[in-house]
DNA sequence: AAAGTTACAGAACATTGTGTTGACTTTCTC
DNA sequence: GAGAAAGTCAACACAATGTTCTGTAACTTT
């Protein structure tokens, strides 16, 4: 489905500036106002250049999500033995690193000028991850509940990824993997009353 | 600061229908396809109108975000003294009674063709309103845990109402503010292991 | 109820980005 | 080195933008 073999060095020359260039411009203003001029401009190419790939900015901008959800998927898929026994620290540690070395990106992605869309195909996808492990682990609850803790504790985990990129990751992977397995667990106030 | 008197009526008239025509069109399509003259003709007005109040889409959507803000800063305020004791359940049950009243303008700004501006706006919001609290409670602690906990409840929470109003808000008020407040006070698993 | 004010419609306008196309030049792969 | 593919450059019609003007309708005030 996906590329069949390398593509071609100046194809991945290309695309490697224009996100770059993407990356730099959606620090400074949000994706709707970068127009594909300016992009292409800054990256230092043709203008017909960039519609060889992609539809318009936002049309890439998903395509940079895709390549975001293939490896975020596959975080999940290495951890799935351990949800069926609610244990979320490795996963956890594992994505944190994850989030750690892509932070450029993931804060563009969850700052003001990101994308809403991302947060919604995210919840989606953890949502058929974890439903399996959801009805093992609640087997006489009420499954209508788990649209609700699962879109809690996911965008809630945006909000603490967003926080740490923003402050450009001064605590460790670990230390984050540790804080965000207790907010799951234990709530933000459970040591106080 | 704000206006002095009451606006005309057709003023009054003319923003209300914008900003129908705006919600509707926000169910089907993201408001970066929407275009002034599209949102007029489905408003059956003059595309000039549009200009007298709004530079373009985005700052519509921003302005209506405000007066969301302006609600959502009374309610925090009303509870403001409950906070220092660090009980949520009242202000939450008045903010969820409030989103249910809203519901419509609630799920177009979360969905997916939402806004992330509106998350960062109301991360801030919060921020300051709970930083009062968060020392009085917290004194010995570190506070840079203060950024990473409350962005994971605001967060947290966004994802919560989310779900609700996506599915019309089935359960009450009343059940949507003890869920959010166990999962704020004891986290999502709590009763698992 | 009339007078004065303000909002809106309708139409025109220059400007700007869009998306596509064609001929050419450069760079890659085999 | 030959053939293929990618990128450059210039040009194009098209559509939305944002502004301005004039005339008409609706509102507020007294």
């Amino acid at each position: 489905m996906e590329q069949e073999k390398k593509e071609d060095r100046r194809v991945r020359r290309t695309k490697k500036l224009l996100t770059q260039a993407l990356t730099q411009l959606l620090q400074e203003k949000q994706a709707k106002e970068i127009t594909v001029k300016e992009l292409t401009d800054f990256a230092d190419m043709n203008r017909g250049t960039f519609y060889l790939y992609y539809k318009d900015i936002f049309d890439m901008l998903e395509k940079i999500e895709d390549s975001m959800f293939v490896s975020l998927d596959a975080i999940m898929e290495r951890h799935e033995e351990e949800a069926l026994t609610a244990q979320t620290r490795p996963m956890l540690l594992d994505l944190f690193h994850f989030i750690q070395e892509n932070r450029e990106m993931c804060r563009v992605l969850l700052s003001a000028n990101g994308d809403m869309n991302f947060l919604h195909r995210l919840n989606g996808v953890v949502r058929e991850k974890c439903r399996g492990a959801w009805r093992t682990l609640r087997k006489g609850q009420d499954e209508d509940a788990f649209d609700y803790h699962y879109s809690f504790v996911v965008f809630g985990c945006a909000g603490l990824i967003r926080a740490w990129v923003n402050r450009d990751c001064p605590e460790s992977a670990e230390e984050m993997a540790d804080l965000a397995d207790r907010m799951i667990r234990r709530g933000s106030l459970t040591d106080l009353n």
